[in-house]
DNA sequence: ACCTAGTCTGTGTACGTTCACAGAAAACCC
DNA sequence: GGGTTTTCTGTGAACGTACACAGACTAGGT
């Protein structure tokens, strides 16, 4: 079959231009011509504004609908100052962003908040540096009127044009230090604790923690916390560290614990993904669970039901964060005032098989 | 700790007035006053133009560092009738968009590709009518140039926007029918053929399969292919018929089957997370797998690797889907010409351990 | 008939850029 | 030195909208 190009040629015996031809939209000029009005009118209409008489509404909705007009969000942007929309910025490598049960769920939230109010999202990738100054310049360039970050890091060049733009944001997770910026997070700490303490209650008596991306501030909070739940009794020999929240670093650390001591009953793991690895590794050192082994992670993704048996863990509230990360900067937008301290969601303990 | 506003009605004695300050932001004007030249060269020194002497290019170069300048994209689009965005469009209910494993892939594929260009990408989640609409807003308002959408819905007011504007644009799966859009695709057909023949040629006797989301192409392409591959042998009751690509339903789907043929040695689960939920059935209904039953999935998601035994799946190049809808659409948007009948991606088979 | 208040409409300007054009300055060639 | 080309610079117009302002028309009260 040819082409649309080469049947051109063919049939007309010229070679066809293949420059899309944008479809010459319609201005506010047009509607206005077309409904014998002036551009002031329409504007009014457009905007639902009052002092235009039931005639010339009328007549302006006809033509609108006649002409197919659209306002054209770059000019109303232009003399607005503002574009209806809020970026989500996501700094995470590929791999990560796949994996990562919650970024899914705060990124619904953040849109199911921000389209109520008739917001458009518009989510940025950054995996490499390429990425960073096309974003910054992104930000800067005014295509959107605030933002909602997640999982930002030190020293943040992003961070540093938000600041420097004053760009209403609001952070998911903790915000680089010593930024004033507010963020919409959890307890990992306190929530680590608890769910320690649970685990203690079950009457283990060796208990060590897979603990995993040490580098960040969650991953920290959750050894803390296991660390303040066991007190005396802590081991730091039965901490294994690694580097990621993942299914296989799971599995490692726990081969790890296992081989340095094999009379191991407890495990907190520091997310479902790495629970999940921990649980193949006994299942492969021959260990039952929770007979022989008790063992609690931490997000209650969708891992905590695939396992087997089905994983007790924290209630991490990724859909709730994102709301009130927009809730946020929707805030900021409307001139109010916002808590300088950040806020903190709750994140129940859900207790089912695995220990 | 006492907030901003708090802490300056203490120490001035007024209150103070939270409207966000937006910065200032300087404009190309502001950087011709600093270098002494007039916009005109400022333009061309932005936009990397020859004719520029090397004593204005240094003076401008320093102005713009030291005013801070960034160009502004609402006043550079409107003027260009370009964004140099393209959308991506997941039409998903909320709860499909996070269980979907190719989703993700195909957005990092797509972004990969886009930002390498120099290109935004902008999601944009459809969910309700009223997402329908504000999505159809901003695509006609001119905040994208081209568009990827990502399982379209037939009849659907999206893709008739779209049509109109002329906008380019690029389909993953399949477009709805009778439009001239490009696509980009598998043959979910012919690779449910290919691996129900693999599974035949392990032996078994009764095979059967957990068909889902019959109301789409590509569910009811699997069904096809299977039908195919199994010819005279093929037996409708053997088909279990469930609505959604998900774990639940293949549990579902594959008590249905056992209930109906307990005799049943070979499975097609329409998708990995499907095959998954058929495992977690027969594990409890005490059939070992792959001795008794062999059972083989699609899509070589995160699942294939999370069960026990690992799926024999057809690889599904998700990443690979994102990055030739995005190159379709860049080459539109250069004015090249784009196959008109859609591109097939390779999917081969991965063998492992569940049959 | 006059004033006033309220309702409605059109026009000019601004938003910050790019681009075409015109002109100035420099460089080159006989 | 005069012409031609090349390099460089400034200016005015446009892009499509919102908003302030001025003016016209209507209605109601004296």
């Amino acid at each position: 079959m040819l082409s649309s190009a080469e049947f051109a040629r063919e049939r007309y015996g010229y070679q066809m231009v293949t420059i899309p031809s944008r479809h010459k939209r319609a201005t506010i000029h047009d509607v206005a011509v077309e409904a014998g009005v002036s551009r002031g009118t329409v504007s009014r209409v457009v905007n639902d504004e009052p002092y235009v008489s039931a005639s010339a509404r009328t007549a302006i909705e006809a033509a609108i609908e006649k002409v197919g007009y659209v306002p054209n969000n770059a000019a109303r942007s232009l003399v607005m100052q503002r574009s209806e929309a809020v970026g989500f910025i996501v700094h995470e490598p590929h791999s990560l962003f796949l994996d990562d049960p919650n970024i899914g769920g705060i990124l619904l939230g953040a849109n199911t908040v921000l389209s109520h109010s008739d917001y458009q999202m518009v989510s940025l990738v950054i995996d490499s540096q390429r990425d960073t100054d096309r974003v910054a310049r992104y930000l800067s360039g005014g295509f959107v009127d605030g933002v909602i970050i997640v999982s930002a890091r030190r020293e943040d060049p992003i961070t540093q044009v938000i600041e420097k733009l004053r760009l209403p944001a609001a952070f998911v997770g903790h915000p680089p230090e010593q930024s004033p910026l507010p963020f919409v997070g959890i307890d990992n700490r306190a929530s680590a604790r608890a769910i320690t303490k649970r685990l203690m209650q079950t009457g283990r008596k060796r208990i060590g923690m897979v603990a995993a991306a040490l580098d960040r501030d969650s991953g920290a909070d959750r050894l803390a916390g296991f660390t303040d739940a066991l007190g005396d009794r802590f081991d730091p020999a039965l901490v294994a560290r690694v580097p990621l929240y993942t299914f296989t670093d799971g599995v490692r650390g726990m081969c790890a614990l296992l081989e340095h001591d094999p009379l191991i009953d407890g495990v907190f793991a520091a997310s479902d993904a790495v629970a999940a690895g921990a649980l193949e590794a006994l299942r492969h050192a021959g260990r039952s669970v929770p007979g022989d082994v008790g063992i609690v992670g931490f997000d209650d993704s969708s891992w905590a039901l695939r396992t087997q048996p089905h994983l007790s863990t924290v209630h991490q509230p990724a859909f709730g964060l994102g709301e009130r990360a927009a809730e946020c900067v929707l805030g900021q937008l409307r001139g109010e005032e916002q808590p300088a301290d950040g806020i903190l969601l709750e994140t129940p303990i859900i207790w089912r098989d695995s220990a």
